[in-house]
DNA sequence: TTTTAAATAATAGTATTACTATCATAAATA
DNA sequence: TATTTATGATAGTAATACTATTATTTAAAA
């Protein structure tokens, strides 16, 4: 038997549904590739249509413009990160190890999911250290969040937030501690491989390092 | 007697000062008022050249392109905060009590400083918070930082650091938790404003909430 | 004061980007 | 079989991100 998980997608972020065809499957596939290897900056519907075999007119069937397709594919990171909260912290009863197994999901690269045929999720990841945050800095961030744009990142924040709370039920900031650790997993690794002064890490460049920073941040304030 | 501080720029971002023309000042000064009003993305140099009154090539003169533009006044930002952390806490012996007026230096929106004529630092803050991270998220970031770019940021970072080890010697973390709470004081403000369920203030806004989080986070971590 | 250099203004031009529109064809569905 | 629906191929447009050229003004050096 083959297992097939699917997340489930805002409709108003696309056209047309990109998981129900083949050339859809591909815009997905390649955009996650292309933005990686060059940058949201640089990435064009013409050079992703080009890396398909397609037309520019064809992605624009599937996507209004790039940004839309942003937001798409890290909604898809967002949802399928929670999903595999939930699934690895199932079985856990104490809130303190559900909250370290957290920080780890949150701080590790994945790997890639077979689960999830044409999405690379450790590609995905690594879009989301340098690229996540373009998602909601923009101008039109309101409009953007009237149309639930922005709901699985939200969903993720309140899942870690109740945890927290699990484990301390008179910590006050557990929203914005949820969304510090998220940003600041992304940022410290980002920064660990860019700007290392900005960090106290070591060459090495494990990401244990920023598990254990996270894990001193949060512990010691909800302590 | 008229006092000018002078914060002193690193002289590959521009292709010649902009301080010391009339033009040149006017093109920090609507760059710093259009990327507030319509964002960075929108920002162009034809539109600049426009507001200003002179022509596109007149901007080319001074930035080779709007990214280096944005990280010129983005630069400027962090050397006039930390020259305002200097002067600050000069006199303040007890570290803690530095520290605490760090936090609020950080998260506050600065009022605008008459010692520097044509820079609007409220309006900078607001860029720092909408676009800051932009500066450093690009594919080019490696060449930027050996230009030395990030600088200032990481002076600034390094300046917060020390403060953080005076506070507590044993403490592991200095520099990522100097850069984890110089972006959250700005990501928390974003999400307050724009994405409120992100955090866990209430509908008045007021910075001091952000303010009281950062406390209650670095207090409870290097304590 | 004159000469010379440097900065600015005015204009034009190019490749690329971010789309929109049209029409033909192939595949799926009724 | 008729007909909707998705795709392919091609064209076109306004805006963006520049580069280049030439004339004019301003400032500094001789």
């Amino acid at each position: 038997m083959r297992l097939e998980v699917q997340i489930k997608m805002n409709p108003t972020l696309s056209l047309r549904d990109p998981e129900q065809s083949e050339l859809g499957k591909n815009i997905i596939k390649f955009s996650i590739q292309l933005i990686n290897q060059n940058g949201f900056e640089a990435f064009t519907f013409k050079k992703l249509a080009e890396a398909i075999g397609t037309t520019e007119a064809g992605v624009y069937r599937y996507f209004e413009n790039k940004h839309k397709l942003l937001v798409y594919i890290i909604s898809w990171y967002w949802g399928w990160l929670e999903f595999q909260l939930i699934f690895q912290t199932k079985n856990i009863k104490d809130p303190v190890t559900k909250l370290k197994q957290v920080i780890v999901l949150l701080a590790s690269t994945v790997e890639d999911d077979i689960m999830t045929g044409h999405v690379d999720e450790s590609l995905l990841h690594q879009i989301l250290i340098s690229e996540g945050s373009k998602a909601y800095l923009t101008k039109h961030v309101g409009e953007d969040n009237k149309q639930q744009y922005f709901k699985p990142y939200k969903d993720l924040c309140n899942a870690v937030g109740e945890i927290i709370l699990e484990c301390n039920p008179a910590y006050k900031y557990p929203h914005s501690l949820a969304s510090t650790i998220i940003e600041s997993a992304h940022l410290q690794n980002f920064f660990m491989h860019n700007l290392p002064s900005l960090t106290d890490f070591n060459k090495s460049k494990k990401e244990t390092q920023i598990i254990n920073f996270l894990n001193d941040l949060v512990f010691k304030s909800i302590r």
